[in-house]
DNA sequence: GAGCACTGC
């Protein structure tokens, strides 16, 4: 950006109230944002350096070796799914076998623990007498429900705990041999035999009474394909086969490649209206790039929300024109920019984007800029459409494409001043959709009579289930299983497969196995099969209507993940993945008149619902001071804004007049919270910042760093307890890291100790991140191993905002909010209840709880917040009044 | 004495 590009750009967003008198404090000011400038115009320069560097390391030679391990990784990152497959099947192949052994070991091993360990109800003893098998159908049955009592969801009225009154009748009924379950059993028998031995059994029969817990479904539309006629998708076999040409003429996007040019070469702003399938997505940049767009050296940009889809693109559309990858056309995402000054076609990850505008706020070496799956309303994206929308009026050479389902192409047009929509039809095949005539009480049960009904009434294809996290795929797998297993060989084979996010890759990998034949595979998934991953021969769909979101309240602080209906965008997004290989069917398991009136047509965008706080310093930092009225396509809520700018104000980012401060500058380097950022810079002071860039590094994979399988819960506790520092957690993180280092990063420490590797390999590419980019704000990397004061001083720095002090019988109050909350169990703390404690995050889950708890004295806050604490509030541990807040808040805003 | 959907920088 020129400099007359900016004093326009900061002219333009300067607000109207800074012409106070000139005084001390506005020379000091003054001073502050000339140090600012001075700063990120050394950033600037060593940018610069840094590509001329580059650019000097580009002779032919150096060029081949890059080009020469971009191709191999490539290579290896597309051998790696197919070998993945054929390992785990082998794998599954043998272990079937045992597994099938093992689990009737363990079904007799149950049975002698219960006899031994007399924990066997009243009624159960008095049936003691009865056949032996029986017995033991019914107590696996008892095992099953009782899991169910306390892990499952009744929707829509959540019973809570000691509330279970009516479901314990139901357990005391069907516990009483030849009731129910025997009943539901010779059935189930009865007519699975019936049915896979009548041959001529027609459509109709298909949706005859079966189960006797069968849910009645009645099909009310029918999600329609593309063609219904047209030939089926191409397998990727298949697809390498035909040559590149004749499979890039075969996508629906081609017969409008001249349309499209012309339009982009008419108007500056498009929206793309198009269904997945369509081939934009890799086709687009190709023509754009045919066309000319890129000859005056400029890129073409394509962003995507997710890191696999931005590599995978990128290495098809580099295959399609016959170049290496990260050259012509490369990617950028996090920890890895396969990018080169040769490139010419760049996808990058939205937030990828994001962090660039730093560097090049106005996309100076982009021609096009094309933002892909809009509609999925990331948080990158949502800020992209703003940010973009601006350019563009100073940038009349600069072209936007805005790339999005149908549903939003209209809301988006709008927001671009009534760009004109560009429609590409989609490649798909029509699904059925049924609806339940009655609401179901419990969907996990519901779920799982739907796939026995449909394993039992339906043509082979495989069954995709959505659930809304790991508890309920765990119960809903048990349960299935146990009745599958009754079922014997009466019934074909069902392969049931759990997927998460959280689940070790070995075991996701299990999903792309293909079926054998004869057999149906049935996938309970989170909501990572929505988007995230797609697979393949999925006819059916099961969908409840249900899933888990984070929510954040400004008001308090904190966070909590609540199970939520979804929105009707949400619910076709997954009907539609039963439609990807042959026509489908979706069962939702609530009635039409709920989709119809109960379900929002949109999911509330990510921006709405989370913590801005690093957003906001990343959009002030790009000069953007009146965010109030900046143009979001939807606002956040204004408290939210305010809470970040308040936080911001405290922590020195911004001066009174809003406006980014030296420290603000340096804090916006990295891609963290605020809070954190202002730890790491303070982490100079105190001399800490290889311990304080360890802990932060931690603090970012949190949650998932500790594993805690269920059969080994107290191994898991114990090594967890070994970690444990007297001073808190975040320095039982520390140790965790050191530790791991120290075992030179081995896998088997990890195992040994029940920690995620996954999560620990994370760290430590976050960590190798931040290292970096302390060296970018010119801070040494210094190490403190003796002064834990030292350590927690600088965290203190960053989180002040986050203390909370004991009262009353063991429980806190936020310093904040007055706020009752409690240290988390899973502390090191959990026992000691020190006077004053800073916590990393408040979440509510069963309770507030804090987690990730240090002790801090309270002296401290006063010398590292001074402007924020006041001593006569901190010394008198019995007032309680909450301190009172020193100084102004944002006046510009 | 708890219980972490999914992304991304």
């Amino acid at each position: 950006m020129s400099s007359k590009d900016k004093k326009k750009r900061r002219k333009r967003y300067e607000s109207s109230s800074d012409s106070d008198s000139i005084d001390s404090e506005e020379e000091a000011r003054r001073k502050d944002l000339r140090e600012r400038d001075e700063f990120a115009s050394r950033l600037k320069k060593r940018d610069e350096t840094k590509t001329r560097n580059i650019v000097q390391a580009s002779d032919r030679r150096a060029y081949e070796e890059a080009a020469k391990r971009l191709k191999m990784e490539n290579e290896d990152r597309e051998k790696m799914i197919p070998m993945l497959r054929v390992q785990s099947r082998r794998k599954y192949l043998e272990k079937r076998k045992e597994d099938k052994i093992a689990e009737l070991e363990e079904d007799i091993a149950d049975d002698e623990y219960l006899f031994e360990e007399e924990i066997l109800s009243q009624r159960e003893k008095k049936d003691r007498d009865r056949k032996k098998e029986l017995l033991r159908l019914a107590q696996e049955h008892e095992k099953a429900r009782e899991l169910e009592r306390v892990q499952r969801y009744h929707m829509p009225r959540d019973l809570g705990k000691g509330s279970t009154a009516d479901y314990v009748e139901v357990d005391d009924l069907e516990k009483v041999p030849q009731s129910e379950q025997k009943k539901w059993e010779k059935d189930q028998m009865a007519s699975a035999v019936f049915k896979f031995g009548a041959k001529d059994s027609t459509k109709k029969d298909e949706y005859d009474l079966l189960l006797e817990d069968q849910i009645d479904f009645i099909q009310i539309l029918q999600m329609p394909g593309s063609d219904d006629k047209r030939e089926p998708v191409l397998t990727e076999k298949e697809k390498r086969k035909l040559d590149i040409d004749e499979t890039k003429k075969s996508l629906p996007v081609f017969p409008f490649r001249d349309d499209l040019i012309q339009a982009v070469r008419e108007h500056q702003v498009l929206i793309i209206e198009g269904e997945t399938g369509s081939g934009k997505t890799t086709q687009i940049p190709q023509y754009l790039h045919e066309a000319g767009f890129t000859k005056d050296g400029k890129k073409i940009g394509c962003t995507q929300p997710r890191r696999v889809a931005a590599m995978s693109v990128a290495a098809r559309v580099a295959q399609e024109m016959g170049v290496k990858l990260g050259n012509e056309v490369g990617y950028a995402i996090r920890f890895e920019d396969c990018t080169s000054e040769r490139t010419l076609i760049k996808y990058m990850t939205d937030g990828t984007l994001h962090r660039e505008f730093l560097s090049e706020p106005d996309l100076q070496s982009y021609s096009v800029m094309i933002i892909d799956e809009a509609h999925e309303r990331t948080l990158h994206t949502d800020i992209l459409f703003g940010l973009v929308k601006d350019i563009a009026r100073f940038r009349p050479d600069l072209k936007l494409l805005i790339s999005s389902a149908t549903l939003d192409a209209k809301k988006f047009s709008e927001f671009f001043d009534d760009a004109n929509i560009f429609r590409i039809p989609g490649r798909r095949f029509p699904v059925d959709i049924y609806y339940t005539k009655a609401p179901e009480a419990d969907y996990v049960d519901a779920c799982v009579v739907s796939v026995l009904q449909i394993h039992a009434t339906q043509p082979l294809g495989d069954i995709l289930v959505f659930l809304t996290g790991q508890d309920e795929i765990e119960t809903c797998q048990e349960l299935l299983q146990d009745r599958v297993r009754r079922l014997g060989s009466k019934v074909k084979e069902l392969i049931i497969l759990p997927v998460y996010a959280n689940l070790p890759s070995d075991m996701q990998a299990k999903i792309f196995e293909p079926t054998p034949p004869g057999a149906r595979k049935v996938v309970l998934a989170t909501n990572i099969a929505e988007t995230s991953l797609t697979i393949d021969n999925i006819i059916y769909v099961i969908d409840p209507g249900f899933a888990k979101q984070n929510h954040f309240n400004s008001r308090t602080g904190m966070e909590s993940l609540i199970v939520v209906p979804i929105s009707k965008a949400s619910a076709n997004q997954r009907a539609g993945r039963a439609g990807r290989v042959a026509a489908g069917k979706c069962f939702r398991l609530y009635t039409a008149w709920s989709y119809k009136h109960e379900l929002e047509d949109n999911t509330v965008p990510e921006i709405q619902r989370i913590n801005l706080g690093n957003a906001v310093l990343m959009l002030k930092a790009l000069g953007i001071n009146d965010l109030v009225h900046f143009d979001f396509l939807d606002p956040p809520p204004h408290e939210t804004l305010v809470l970040a700018l308040e936080q911001l104000y405290a922590l020195g980012a911004l001066n009174h007049h809003g406006e980014l401060t030296k420290l603000g500058r340096r804090m916006a380097e990295f891609p963290v919270d605020p809070m954190m950022a202002k730890m790491l810079l303070a982490s100079e002071k105190y001399k800490c910042a290889e311990e304080i860039v360890t802990i932060a590094a931690m603090l970012s994979v949190n949650g998932a760093i500790f594993y805690r399988p269920k059969d080994k819960i107290i191994h898991a506790d114990t090594a967890r307890k070994n970690f444990n520092h007297i001073g808190g957690d975040h320095l039982s993180l520390l140790n965790v890291y050191n530790q791991w280092r120290d075992s030179d990063y081995s896998t088997q420490w990890c195992y040994e100790n029940f920690i995620q590797y996954r999560s620990m390999k994370r760290a430590r590419d976050v960590r190798e991140q931040l290292v970096g980019l302390m060296q970018r704000v010119e801070i040494d990397m210094v190490s403190n191993v003796t002064e834990t004061a030292d350590i927690k001083k600088a965290i203190t720095s960053g989180y002040f905002y986050h203390i909370a002090r004991l009262s009353k019988g063991g429980s806190y109050k936020t310093v904040k909010h007055n706020q009752s909350v409690t240290i988390h169990p899973n502390s090191a703390l959990f026992e000691d209840l020190p006077r004053w404690v800073l916590y990393h995050e408040l979440v509510f889950t069963t309770k507030e709880f804090m987690r990730q708890v240090i002790e801090i004295e309270s002296k401290w806050l006063l010398e590292v917040a001074p402007h924020y604490y006041k001593s006569k509030e901190l010394e008198d541990s019995t007032n309680k009044k909450m301190p009172k807040i020193v100084g102004r808040s944002t006046r510009t805003e």
